[in-house]
DNA sequence: GTGTTTAAATTGTCAGACATTTAGAATTCG
DNA sequence: CGAATTCTAAATGTCTGACAATTTAAACAC
């Protein structure tokens, strides 16, 4: 792990690279201590800034936490659900803004994969999730609800679903679509009309689940996949119009 | 964006938080030039090794790039599908293996977003990812393959089904489950048997998509995941006869 | 005008110092 | 002897100042 050639990339990150290859390849097990940086920078013959450079990337990626005061020092960081989850989801949802992605295309991606989740949350799901399910339908009936919760609410019901299978792996993959998704759902503005349709369809979902009916929840996960895409469809073609009519105006 | 109040953390982390809110509000669009480390030092009332940290950890996460010179800096970078596709895939290969995930819940998720792609891949697979399927089938009959590289070729097969279903987002959080299994994958011991198994059902996989068939491709995955499992187990059995063997005789 | 040189801006790196935090050893007191 | 306190050393966090390397653009010479 100290060899460190010659090579044009900065230091701090040729150093950061050696030392997570390392973690990666399993020499270093959690909570194992690295060396101090004065030990680092004298290893890998740099300054001790350049070092910390190093760690500070090893940290952004949470592979590494540290401690300050003797007997401190940088550790092997237990990568959590937790925090992989907020990364995953930070990085999706700068994915799809900074690649344009279009709405068809998450949506289609965030449905076919919570479908793939349906049969199992049908069997595995805890009176919990249909709790947290039926509150969320409940909290989307509210009449003063803006869009803005509406979608918050979306997305909690989801998860919970998704949640349901009881797959940590799954949850985890999954988390980065659906949570993803919400800002290009938060274009969407939904009418009294649009809202009673999904609460519709969410209602048959849990009570689909509730049953053990995994077949019944597929089938309405395909009725939310078809109905969402066209809201979608709907909404851009609204704001192409108005785009067209600034631009005749101007 | 300037803001920094009196906190115990780190100011790196601090600062570093503070321009990526920044990005991810999308505040700074691609490509825009962040503030030279000498002004952000001012800015934020720290020094410069300070400001360089806090820019390190930005850099770890592909947010921002450096270039030096005159007219050089830190520029807000436009996260690519090849950044993504590489970190999230070493991100869920560690959680798998530093959250000591089971085989079968690994291996649950992996076939059930399978599953999800396989219908699409069926009506928009090009000729392409068929011919990658079917020369990765080739490669997985040859009789000297190692168990490693067949795992790879497994990956590669399943990788163009997914790519299939010409899906970006999917392909991207199908990559974290497919490749991060590839370690609990090596783990298994091929027999010839084994392998004969597999290919069968990867070459039923790719005659279904050849033929347009979403069906019997479902069916050949249902198949090769129940397979896969057995196959798991029976290799986990092994395994934990071999650790008692070891225990009892020393 | 064109090619060369020079200057300036900016990141990359280094050295040394001090501040802050923390664990453990040393010390003191009951 | 035991417990509370103090001291010390190790480690990270931060600052200052400097120099190196790189790149752009302006200045200059021809």
């Amino acid at each position: 792990m100290k060899i460190d050639p010659k090579s044009s990339a900065d230091l701090s990150a040729q150093i950061a690279k050696s030392i997570r290859d390392a973690i990666i390849n399993g020499e270093m097990d959690v909570d194992t201590r690295l060396p101090s940086e004065a030990e680092l920078s004298e290893q890998f013959d740099v300054s001790r800034p350049t070092v910390r450079e190093a760690l500070k990337r090893l940290a952004a990626q949470n592979l590494i936490r540290t401690q300050r005061g003797a007997s401190g020092g940088a550790f092997v960081r237990r990568l959590s659900y937790q925090d992989a989850y907020a990364n995953h989801i930070t990085t999706s949802t700068l994915l799809l803004s900074m690649n344009a992605v279009d709405f068809e295309t998450a949506c289609e991606a965030r449905y076919a994969l919570e479908r793939a989740c349906a049969p199992l949350s049908a069997v595995r799901r805890t009176p919990d999730h249909l709790a947290t399910m039926r509150a969320e339908i409940h909290r989307q009936s509210q009449p003063g609800l803006s869009d803005e919760s509406f979608c918050d609410s979306d997305v909690a019901f989801h998860r919970a679903l998704v949640d349901g299978a009881d797959n940590p792996v799954l949850s985890y993959q999954l988390a980065g679509a659906v949570e993803a998704m919400q800002p290009l759902m938060n274009m969407i503005t939904f009418t009294a009309r649009n809202r009673e349709m999904i609460v519709g369809l969410h209602t048959r979902i849990a009570d689909a689940l509730d049953e053990k009916e995994p077949a019944l929840a597929d089938t309405a996960l395909a009725e939310l996949t078809a109905y969402t895409l066209q809201l979608g469809e709907e909404s851009m073609a609204a704001r192409d119009a108005r785009a067209a009519k600034t631009e005749t105006t101007s």
